[in-house]
DNA sequence: ATCACAAGTGCAATCGATTATCCTATTTTT
DNA sequence: AAAAATAGGATAATCGATTGCACTTGTGAT
């Protein structure tokens, strides 16, 4: 039996004495209906408190309307404006937006994706967990022609198109900006090596040690999770070595943020005897002491451009989508690194 | 624009040669059908690679299996844990989030009310706008029975259930706290006193001075919108005051950030002349320089226990739902109180 | 007048899964 | 052995919106 309160078309149908196809056309604007009619049907629609049910309407034209988006996890602030700007361009293109976290394990990412799959989401906006390094389960997606776009940890081996903000650069601009404030043993913390990101933040760093001829001591660089605590860890190892960095270039703000914190607790005065220099320009980092010198990158931004370029595909299927958008970032200045 | 390679069960039906509702019962495990049948079902499903259309099955039984969010805003810590919180359980219990963000705009939130609705949601749970005055547009969903939980910013005028964290009692704490380091001229600023949270935290507040002998002087309390534009403007207020308080219980830690900006700025010393306590405990509060003392309250619990809540009245429609969850919240002290 | 055509609607099939009801062999009961 | 019960499955209606096709009028052209 028809739940009561649930109105449909036929119901307007009804009350209006004509036909139920009649009153879909009319709704959504059809030319072949007259324009007296469609203001009677909307009239009509309105007071009888018409809602269109959604499902009914998804699965006759198998669209839905509905983008889905993969993040490791929605409490990083980078992530949670990048799902604002998703959100923000997606509702007023008439999407709605489910979003699943992966919490950064390769598991849940794959739990993520059968999930959106059978949502029969129109398309999918995804950034890798950090420890995915077998990328099968995305091809659900592209097997069946759901457009996929990855943004910020993206994946080269399948070929979609992609978001990034030009890590290359800020980790050239982290590290000249540390060189022309005087440093010569610039350490950096960089990320897992199997994410392009934190390849190019350390590639950038490279370069501008060539550059402005500054020898490359692989001693200085250490590969880290970039966690809290393995911040701290790698603070300690560096610090502690017969020959220690009078400068450090953190692939994230988080493992900075630790640096910050092992150096005052040991007495190494920042940025006198260390400078230091993050990457993403968190919430905190402004309120830091000392405040933290990083590279900017909007999550918003990137989750509009990604977004931008998700509904094109869906709009136009056809053609070979594998564009990569670099975005620009932005070195912020503070006193982590203020030396004179 | 239909997708072809996408699986019925009526292919597994065809190449079985059964119908297609012996299909669905044996993937239902329905008792009727045998088990030999099943598992050929299971196997074939499995081998041409089946998934089931989610839309098709939620017309058919109008469940979507679906869980809709309303909240301010995703990049507020707060709200993204409770959102974990919320996904997490969620997840477990085979139902999709979608969430939607009102930007803290009455008239967003409206259509994320629509929105939600046409997306035929089970269920919902929200936390109001700061600026929504009118509550009407939720009606959609009491009206309809669909099942509404409200968390933090929740909404008396509706009959729901709700989850809140005990802010009054964290209200109480802090100024109690502020007592005990010896302040004696405590100023509140508080925020839209049409929001529970806000007047609960104030009640809590003026309950304290009250316990204590101190006289509640209302030059001293400020109701704020607790941004950090505001919270400046409310600093300078209090502090440029014929007689200024030695103390500020702030209602959240964005304003209590502008407290201690703007005291620093002006050569006041934290805490020797001006004690301060915020409200939240968000990630940067800990960082700050002094250190915030402030309130805790975990989102993740608020969102874990109103996602509880609202399965469990999804689940048992009838009875009277209008349980009003409190969580603990914890007072942390930390340098910007700790008075001698 | 006759025909072609367009505007404005209605009819009925369709999307894919679910389910009330019906049907046909077996098996069990008396 | 006849009747009843049961197992196992098939049919067809259904959810609500969309849409290809057919139909009715009215209008202008021939």
């Amino acid at each position: 039996m028809k739940k009561k309160g649930n109105i449909t078309i036929h119901d307007i149908a009804k009350t209006l004495n004509i036909s139920g196809s009649t009153v879909s056309r009319a709704l959504n604007d059809n030319s072949r209906i007259s324009e007296k009619t469609k203001k009677a049907v909307r009239e009509m629609a309105k007071k009888l408190g018409y809602q269109p049910n959604a499902l009914a309407s998804n699965l006759r034209t198998s669209c839905t309307n509905t983008i889905g988006v993969i993040i490791p996890r929605i409490s990083r602030y980078f992530f949670s404006s990048a799902i604002t700007g998703i959100e923000e361009l997606a509702r007023t293109k008439g999407y709605n937006v489910i979003i699943c976290q992966s919490n950064d394990q390769e598991s849940r990412e794959a739990d993520c994706v059968q999930t959106l799959f059978a949502s029969r989401v129109d398309g999918v906006i995804a950034s890798i967990a950090i420890n995915t390094e077998n990328y099968n389960h995305y091809k659900t997606f592209t097997n069946r022609n759901i457009p996929l776009v990855f943004f910020d940890r993206v994946c080269d081996e399948l070929e979609t198109s992609q978001v990034v903000v030009d890590d290359f650069k800020g980790g050239f601009l982290a590290a000249e900006h540390l060189i022309s404030k005087g440093c010569k043993r610039i350490a950096h913390i960089s990320g897992p090596q199997h994410l392009n990101i934190y390849i190019n933040r350390h590639q950038g760093y490279l370069k501008a040690l060539r550059k402005h001829n500054l020898k490359v001591d692989e001693d200085l660089i250490i590969e880290s999770p970039l966690t809290r605590e393995d911040g701290m860890a790698c603070a300690k190892k560096l610090m502690e070595s017969t020959n220690p960095p009078d400068a450090i270039f953190a692939a994230n703000d988080t493992s900075a943020l630790s640096i910050i914190l092992y150096a005052k607790r040991n007495g190494i005065r920042i940025p006198e005897d260390l400078a230091i220099v993050g990457f993403s320009n968190e919430p905190f980092s402004e309120y830091l002491s000392p405040s933290l010198t990083t590279i900017e990158q909007s999550g918003l931004d990137v989750g509009t451009k990604a977004t931008e370029l998700l509904i094109d595909i869906i709009n136009n299927k056809t053609g070979n989508h594998q564009e990569t958008i670099v975005l620009p970032i932005k070195l912020i200045e503070r006193e982590s690194s203020n030396r004179k």
